[in-house]
DNA sequence: TTGAAAGCGCTAACAG
DNA sequence: CTGTTAGCGCTTTCAA
């Protein structure tokens, strides 16, 4: 295998290495008439560049690690869908990994990444402190977790919640539930909870956190969901409930199970979930959500590895009623 | 910015750099003494092996590039779980793209990521052909895609499709149909069909095929299933009947459909979707479904990148029957 | 406007 | 078992 290199095209054009290389990077310092010679070259024995050797060289690499909890939330696979097109726009290149297990893993994850110089570091899980996060050597970003000194995006959580509790009170609602997977007080969406609250102020409420929706995907998920309506249904009849979920995957396997239970959903719950990602549009009654505004984060994200300050990010929440909601 | 190389540790254990090298390439060859002295001074100057300089000189990376044609579909983030789960076990780095857009794009992506030495490529988009494929200077694995000289990883659609046949006939149906999205016949997806309508034989059959299902997760698939449902509804009153679609989340969005239009899902319609992804177990009447074997097939395409031989490996589809079928 | 020389951090031959 | 030497493919001084 006959790897073509810059010295090929030097020869070939009978011009120093150095001035090929200048090509790339300085073109403006060329001559029009080398510049053509040098082109022709490259065009005739089909050169393409080797990164990773100007990466040596220089220490600026394209590469860019990110690190998921796992992929079985819409709003990840979303937002890595975003995160992707606008890394393409940029020219950089996603190392995406998910990490939903231990410390120690990720810690080694990280150290990999770093061997291969990544330029920058997208972090949405929350194995890490922000003090170990604060020690690594590139830029870090983190998305919808606990700050520290570098770049966090992070939505509005707090008036997100409060939208969320507006429109359940507009909407005549008599008890009011928030359902969460487990979290801790420190976290950003944590603030959901507290918006929610303030919102509702001493009506009837109940929070209801279970562990086993962090996955919603599975059977745990599932059988803990039918509980959860059951109690529900049998503590609360004929009483309007409003519920507020922390993300729409919960929001649908909630919606799901009310309609497997013959709860009126349109009517007697009223549901809002938090993401507005593709799966509350497309439940059996689309579910009114709020919208994080994931292309606005994923931007952001990206553009701060050009030019980064490590400072928080806010981005807007708002509220997208969907048909179980009327306009008031 | 001071970093620790391999000479720092050389001299601080009082070896040559070499010896350090090969205390982590080929440590059997070094005195247990040495190989001590080494590890202290590791430890002590905190040092990181840059993998960036190593590949350069050995060629070998474990860069690896996926692209995907989107990740809207169940199949596809769930692929890319199995495979960052596997890649992780093996010490590769996985690099994400997607492109549904433009054949010039695609190629300039992977010129991008053979500029970074990726060890080997594993496309799931259809833009290449399997000669501009085969002309790649590296290991190319395809996943249900037209084949040629590289390695393929495909289910065995053909019999999938058969059993998907033989169970709605077991089940009574009068009426067949089959709903698929854009697709062309040289797709390994094609014999889905083949296989359902060989199954079929003679009886009443119909295949609807829409482009608008490509990405199940939009408004125009949405309306236009709506529509699909509707037609069904008046064409065949009275009928039982029996649906297939090419993937767990056209099913689902047929079955939402279905229900949002009164018609009686698990008892007149019996629904058979493809991949049995997380979709299907979690849709309101979980969704019979023709098992892709999703973490073989990642597992399959890790490892073929270790061992690479161009050849087909086809996966055997199994039926995983849920709620709206019976045991026969 | 161009070139020569040095070196990014590492490893593989070869030699001892 | 260990060290010397050369070089991966590129860029960046420095000098002309």
């Amino acid at each position: 295998m006959d790897k073509v290199k810059i010295t090929d095209i030097a020869k070939q054009s009978k011009v120093s290495p150095t001035t090929v290389s200048r090509y790339f990077n300085h073109p403006e310092l060329l001559s029009q008439e080398t510049q053509t010679k040098i082109e022709d070259a490259i065009q005739k024995l089909n050169y393409k560049q080797d990164h990773l050797a100007r990466i040596l060289v220089t220490g600026e690499s394209n590469l860019v690690g990110v690190i998921f909890p796992h992929l079985h939330l819409s709003f990840y696979t979303e937002l890595l869908n975003q995160l992707i097109k606008y890394a393409k726009e940029k020219g950089y290149h996603l190392i995406v990994y998910t990490s939903n297990n231990s410390k120690s893993e990720e810690l080694q994850l990280i150290q990999n990444l770093l061997s291969y110089r990544v330029k920058g570091l997208i972090l949405l899980s929350h194995l890490l402190s922000p003090q170990e996060i604060e020690e690594l050597p590139v830029p870090v970003i983190t998305i919808e977790r606990t700050g520290g000194n570098y770049k966090q995006i992070n939505n509005d959580n707090f008036t997100g919640g409060k939208l969320a509790a507006e429109l359940l009170i507009q909407n005549d609602c008599d008890v009011f539930i928030h359902i969460n997977n487990d979290y801790q007080e420190n976290w950003p969406s944590f603030k959901r909870i507290l918006g929610f609250e303030f919102g509702i102020k001493d009506r009837c409420y109940e929070r209801i956190v279970e562990n086993n929706f962090t996955d919603p995907y599975t059977s745990k998920a599932e059988s803990t969901m039918q509980k959860v309506v059951q109690n529900l249904l049998t503590k609360y009849p004929n009483k309007k409930i409003g519920v507020f979920c922390s993300n729409d995957d919960i929001a649908n396997l909630f919606e799901r199970e009310c309609i497997k239970q013959d709860f009126d959903v349109p009517n007697m719950v009223k549901l809002i979930g938090y993401d507005n990602s593709p799966v509350s549009n497309y439940a059996v009654y689309p579910i009114t959500s709020i919208d994080q505004n994931i292309s606005l984060m994923a931007q952001v994200a990206i553009q701060s590895l050009d030019n980064y300050i490590p400072c928080e990010t806010i981005v807007p929440a708002i509220l997208v009623k969907k048909i179980q909601h009327y306009d008031t």
